[in-house]
DNA sequence: CAGGATCCTATCGGATACTG
DNA sequence: CAGTATCCGATAGGATCCTG
């Protein structure tokens, strides 16, 4: 989370969602928190990790990201009293439910993704 | 599209995806477009009807949005030659693949924003 | 190890005015 | 009607340094 200040826009009223669909991609949209969610389907892991896997996020990126999944219940997050301190991050019972959603994703991108980038190219020939 | 430079992020080749969710969410993501996939899922729409279904998206955005869906292929764009232009957005035969995501989007949304809405607040209170 | 705190830049996205 | 063009503030996201 960004702050604990009101005014953040993640907390407004079911209403701000015209569409059910813009709520979900508010969910699980963004650059990380799909991969995220995608690499805690089969277990749960520790912080860096999760860096590990989510190749090229920042420190800084993946507390974000993980605090806002935390704080829709999407994730837990285990704290172990060690030193030196261990974390682990695991998905609810609620994020389990986005599995299927999540299976889905990954399944269309590693269908389809080579003919995005190919008409991303053509499309950009075509304007010159 | 921002520009015809390629500068432009959305042009890096396949490799620039770690994990294939990631160019799914690269696709679909952002605040608008599934939005307008979803709205373009039964049958063609004009310009100003779009906008007029995204609540509050100004013209500059939806022209932008619908540029990179078409640029992916998503979406086709029909210009009829007349006073007043008339345009028609559509979804492509490799737009429709998307379908059962997006369904499945709308679907998730209408079961589990509430408890998503109620988590948020949940989690904002305790950070207090 | 798992972050918090700062600082900075790039991109997102809105407001407004104009046009073929 | 369906856009362009321009300007601007807000936010996403990265780099770096510090710490229990």
């Amino acid at each position: 989370m960004k702050s604990s200040n009101n005014n953040d826009a993640r907390y407004f009223s079911i209403d701000k969602y015209s569409c059910s669909v813009e709520a979900t991609i508010d969910v699980i949209g963004g650059k990380w928190k799909s991969v995220i969610i995608y690499y805690l389907l089969d277990g749960k892991k520790r912080f860096n990790e999760l860096k590990r896997l989510n190749n090229g996020i920042t420190q800084r990126m993946l507390t974000l990201q993980l605090r806002e999944l935390e704080a829709d219940g999407i994730i837990h997050r285990e704290v172990y009293r060690e030193v030196p301190p261990k974390v682990e991050y695991s998905l609810t019972e609620f994020g389990q439910e986005l599995r299927p959603l999540i299976l889905m994703l990954k399944s269309w991108g590693m269908n389809n993704t080579e003919k995005v980038i190919e008409n991303r190219s053509k499309y950009t020939n075509k304007l010159k």
